[in-house]
DNA sequence: AAGATAGTCGTTTTT
DNA sequence: CGACTATCTT
């Protein structure tokens, strides 16, 4: 068979990537070095050339996006559907192990998926149940410790609390936590890997069988893997060892939430055969902006080492920008959009970076200005609206009456009159019984123990659920999710609603109903035919369509994002942008204490991934990359001062060209106290010294001038300083010496 | 039980 | 500043 197309256009690395014997790789992969090109490659040559079936190949991805976009990529270049292979995320995978093994896993065949929001809610009620203080024990970070437990493998009995009681506390909170979710069938994320190794650790037949069928590993982002997932699939590659990892260590940027950079050594020393192949070669950026990135880089510490290079220009230099505000800095990154636009590019090849979401409301307010149309990437995914949660709690009530979490979610919404003292009662006596609230408040009803009116409310309550039942018997999922928004009283509840926000959340209703409609699991778990000739020991359970699509509501909870139909300018953090390329692309907010953030400035390993994903942004960059900073920026009401992020300084200046347009082509904002004239000139009068300007104090050190007000010897000037924070001198006795 | 108002506290995000 | 919560009032 002709196969040559499968390694044309690929460098040397590459084809070696992807035509390599059997045995183990690590592919440590350079920002666009064309990393999920080899993967695609590789998986195409094992099944065209090597006979490999597709059968026996698993392909784990970071996101579900990045496994519908493999499988398309895949099936395009071998020009038909590829079934039984796995492709998906470890938790999609996991998943779908426990659902058909869930015996095996001590779970009920329904098995409910917690997400982070009805995981939050769980720990809440947890924590009051132990009868601990909220104020004390707070919930987020008792969830804190639990996951990141879980993303190391450990649960409660493989923690030790030295006697101290922070973790004394939380081991309890977290010990009750699981009795409830065991108790409930309910499964969290974390859970889900656990379980899906222990499937595997405590059954030895299951495991084999699993070993024997995917005898071809791969894995994408490796540097974002945690724990827990680096064990499963080190125990899955058992002794066959035939495995391809790909990663990036300079794009770990996700340690915050678990994942270890040291799984990429760790894969070296453990797989005791495997063989290192770099890609090197960068087909996205131009030579400055490439280089700029390398550079930056080059400041951490302990990489594996990549030296990236391109065969493209030098290109633009970098353009540099520091706006007097935030309003200032936005202004000038749409003015540089209109004037790409001008020069007739589309809006969609822009893209403009920032660290922390907060920050996009005043580009927003730019464009809008300007009526440049711009779409916002991440923020809320759909399935985690409140109003599509609601509906969902519904129908899983209606197939699952055990849900204590879809109950409690939906009691009382629409408001019915059963009110916290009520939940209460219900809470106290299934506990107390050990039943769900769902027979709880069936008790209630029967008992006296109530007043009159919420027995009657529970009781309308608990007959509107079993007629939802009764009348959606044979309903598709689409009818169901239909007659469940207008029975409960949903719609009208939102069709009250005042202002706006009610009418988008009937919007978002009617797409869930299109969602059901559309909805097939077989797009997302790709059935296997039954038999695989082995031991047959993989049982398909008949899950229920409800089911399916209640755990792909959780498990994907919609891309906020895709409609590049659009001609839209991109706008996301610097985390959702990984990935991602744009001709054109702006890194705004650069400033100490923002980016890199606040937070992350004092360690120094979470200060090296702040600059990870500096160099993250910096290298999604194709043509363009234009750096801005504010001197002075409203955060949370109040305004702060920061000096340029050490970042900037960390790229060489003679690939840098300032841009300096102040109160020319940029219209100050109206209503400008009397000292921004000053800003507006930049220089200080009689003084030599600018704004912007690094400066040495006796006492303080060096810092960055900010501000100035007054003249003469009332003059004061506002100076910044490193490890200080910012100060209000005067002038005459500063002693200032610029830098 | 539900609505109104005062108080708190601010990363990043996928599963 | 503004989203979210805790507490107070009807």
């Amino acid at each position: 068979m002709e196969v040559s197309y499968i390694l044309d256009g690929l460098n040397d690395f590459q084809r070696q990537a992807v035509a390599a014997p059997s045995g183990s790789y690590l592919i440590l992969a350079g920002a666009g070095s064309g990393k999920t090109r080899v993967l695609v490659n590789r998986i195409a040559w094992l099944i065209q050339t090597q006979n490999i079936s597709p059968y026996s190949i698993l392909a784990v991805t970071f996101t579900n996006k990045a496994a519908a976009e493999m499988r398309t990529r895949i099936e395009s270049m071998l020009a038909m559907p590829v079934r039984g292979m796995w492709i998906g995320t470890f938790h999609g995978i996991a998943n779908r192990l426990l659902r058909s093994h869930w015996q095996e896993a001590k779970l009920p065949q329904n098995f409910q998926i917690l997400d982070a929001d009805d995981q939050l809610r769980l720990i809440k009620r947890v924590i009051i149940s132990l009868e601990l203080d909220e104020k004390k024990w707070p919930a987020r970070a008792a969830m804190y410790f639990i996951n990141s437990h879980k993303d190391q493998g450990l649960r409660p009995g493989n923690i030790e609390d030295y006697g101290d009681i922070y973790i004394k506390t939380n081991l309890d909170i977290y010990k009750s936590y699981e009795q409830a979710c065991q108790r409930g069938g309910m499964v969290d994320f974390g859970e889900m890997l656990l379980r899906a190794h222990e499937l595997w650790l405590n059954n030895s037949t299951l495991l084999k069988h699993y070993q024997n069928r995917f005898s071809n590993l791969l894995v994408d982002e490796f540097q974002d893997t945690n724990t827990i997932q680096y064990a499963w699939i080190r125990l899955l590659a058992g002794a066959n060892d035939n495995i391809m990892v790909v990663g990036d260590d300079d794009q770990s940027i996700y340690g915050w939430r678990g994942a270890k950079i040291e799984n990429i050594q760790l894969f070296g020393s453990d797989f005791s055969n495997s063989e290192t192949i770099r890609l090197e070669q960068n087909y996205r950026s131009s030579g400055n902006i490439l280089q700029a990135a390398n550079e930056l880089i080059a400041h951490n510490p302990g990489r594996l080492g990549k030296q990236l290079w391109t065969d493209s220009d030098d290109g633009e230099p970098i353009k540099l920008y520091a706006g007097y505000n935030e309003i200032d800095e936005s202004r000038y990154i749409v003015s540089c959009i209109k004037e790409w636009s001008d020069q007739g590019n589309p809006f969609k090849e822009a893209a403009i970076l920032y660290r922390s979401n907060a920050q996009s409301r005043v580009l927003e307010e730019a464009l809008l200005r300007l009526k440049i149309p711009y779409r916002i990437y991440g923020g809320q995914r759909f399935f985690e609206r409140a109003e599509i949660r609601t509906v969902l709690a519904y129908m899983r009530l209606i197939s699952n009456r055990g849900s204590d979490a879809a109950f409690e979610r939906i009691v009382n919404t629409p408001t019915r009159g059963i009110g916290d003292k009520t939940v209460q009662n219900i809470r106290q006596l299934a506990r107390h019984r050990d039943v769900s609230m769902w027979q709880a408040s069936i008790s209630l009803v029967d008992s006296t123990q109530l007043t009159n009116r919420s027995r009657n409310a529970i009781d309308v309550f608990i007959q509107l659920i079993n007629s939802l039942d009764e009348l959606t018997k044979n309903c598709d999922l689409s009818e169901l999710c239909e007659i469940v928004i207008a029975q409960t009283g949903l719609q009208s509840y939102y069709e009250k609603e005042k202002g706006e926000r009610g009418q988008a959340r009937l919007e978002n209703l009617k797409e869930l109903v299109t969602a059901t409609k559309t909805f097939d699991p077989e797009q997302i778990v790709s059935f296997d035919p039954l038999n695989d000739g082995t031991n047959g020991s993989e049982t398909a359970e008949t899950q229920t369509l409800l089911d399916d699509f209640l755990s792909h509501a959780a498990l994907e909870a919609g891309e906020g994002q895709g409609d590049l139909s659009q001609d839209c300018v991109q706008m996301m953090t610097l985390h959702s942008a990984k990935g991602l390329e744009f001709p054109l692309v702006f890194l705004s907010g650069l400033e100490d204490g923002l980016f890199p953030h606040q937070m992350s400035m004092q360690e120094p390993g979470r200060l090296e991934e702040e600059r990870r994903l500096c160099y993250v942004g910096i290298t999604r960059a194709m043509k363009k990359l234009v750096l801005t900073y504010a001197e002075s920026r409203r955060i949370n009401g109040s305004e702060t001062f920061n000096r340029v992020s050490r970042f900037i300084e960390e790229i060489p200046r003679e690939l840098i060209e300032e841009v300096r347009l102040r109160g020319n082509v940029i219209q100050p904002p109206s209503g400008l106290k009397p000292f921004k004239k000053n800003i507006l000139a930049g220089n200080i009068e009689g003084t030599g010294l600018t704004l912007g300007q690094t400066v040495m104090h006796n006492k303080f050190g060096e810092g960055v001038v900010v501000n100035y007000e007054g003249e003469g010897k009332q003059a004061r000037i506002q100076v910044n300083f490193k490890g200080e924070g910012s100060k209000w001198l005067m002038l005459a006795y500063a002693n200032l010496q610029p830098l």
